[in-house]
DNA sequence: ATCCAGGTTTGCGTTTCGACAAATTTTGAA
DNA sequence: TTCAAAATTTGTCGAAACGCAAACCTGGAT
């Protein structure tokens, strides 16, 4: 376990407001390790025996059915809480976790998740609010499978990834991590094929430019009409 | 305001593992209300003024998008806190809740969240494993929305809202709050059509039973079956 | 530099389901 | 009882998107 420096956390949205020896303590409760590419931080079903802080990186979040079909249920930026079973009175995890490029990764123990929560009461407040804009999302979610065309729903996830993990280039905003149509289809509920039509289309438009499980954002707020359905028609 | 007896309340989830006494000063916080048939408890947007528990009758939470199209995100049956707004640092309520029939309504000035659940942590901690639940139950429906057709999706809501509600009668069990094709395409992403050729469709099979605003499940088993995804193909 | 596996594109037939339309039934109110 | 509004049923048509199949890139490994 390596000793962290309290200033690489302290500015991070779930700890915001605790104060600094508080947060040596926390860290120091806490385990930091390096998670390469396309490890599985955790499993679904898979008893939850710790909760996670993504230092860095991003990981993916994937529901699998019983028949196999896979659904991503988030991605996770870093400085984000992921893993948060027990918060939620979960034995076991929901969902794959999976790092979507190599990743730092801080774990506590699950058993220690009453103390700190009621030792740190702060941290235990920045910790609801994010499940419930996750919870907020997921139904937002919802409600677009429900109402929205796969059209609106592509471009509609091309530019969340885009503004919640885009870095601007010279030909516009780039997903930071490899991303492949079979990705976007997960997120979705669509198949590789049709999001493979759907870029190929935008990119010939000029909307997006994209390569190999890369994509760059050109014109967003031509996709962000798309997604709000006025495509044409 | 009327004095409500604790025993009323003792029993339900939300109010678990609180003693008598503290659950006498909780219930003397709270408002008792009735109120009737469609009428709108709280609207998607309104300054998150309290939060309610239901203590009778069912309650439908639903979004509406921009263009007007209603999603139902859920029915609340008694015993359950809904317009839990603060619970999850939300300054507006995320939906409206309208009665699905003659309702009360316990509700708290939302003011008095952090007072309660510092008072009650036992309250908090059940609270939150609600809100954990729902979380599952949306990340379960996304999951439902991207890789079910809208035949199983249905059978699915059907079979969902006969366990969560129904009575028995001697024909099978029955849905015991009106509820429309409408509704339950508001439930599925579909249409009121599609929805009432799938309901004619089962009844000529014999797996329910429905009139106008009524639905009676017959053969539970064979619609679990069709929700599964074994029609019949 | 070459090769190969995984990712992507594209075509085509098929299915599912939504859109529109109209008839019919049901229920509550006058 | 009669009537009107709301809910439901049913038919037809067409569009959206899936499934399957095959070809084609592309970039990393050797």
């Amino acid at each position: 376990m390596s000793l962290l420096d309290v200033s690489l956390v302290i500015d991070i949205p779930p700890f915001r407001g605790i104060e600094r020896e508080n947060l040596a303590e926390l860290l120091s409760w806490a385990r930091s390790e390096r998670v390469e590419k396309d490890r599985t931080i955790f499993s679904q079903g898979e008893e939850a025996h710790s909760f996670f802080l993504l230092l860095d990186g991003h990981v993916r979040v994937v529901k699998v059915t019983p028949d196999g079909d896979q659904v991503i249920a988030r991605y996770i930026s870093s400085g984000e809480l992921f893993g948060i079973a027990q918060a939620l009175g979960l034995g076991s995890y929901p969902a794959n976790a999976v790092a979507a490029v190599d990743c730092v990764v801080l774990s506590w123990p699950g058993s220690l998740w009453t103390t700190i929560t009621e030792k740190y009461p702060t941290f235990a407040t920045n910790t609801y609010k994010t499940v419930g804009a996750r919870l907020q999302d997921a139904q937002d979610r919802i409600v677009e499978m429900a109402t929205e065309r796969v059209e609106q729903r592509v471009a509609n996830a091309v530019l969340k990834l885009a503004n919640q993990t885009g870095k601007k280039t010279d030909e516009g905003i780039l997903i930071d991590f490899p991303i492949s149509r079979q990705d976007i289809s997960e997120m979705t509920g669509t198949t590789l094929h049709t999001v493979s039509r759907l870029l190929s289309a935008w990119e010939n438009e000029g909307l997006v430019k994209s390569r190999r499980k890369k994509i760059t954002v050109i014109e967003g707020h031509k996709l962000a009409v798309i997604a709000a359905g006025n495509s044409d028609k």
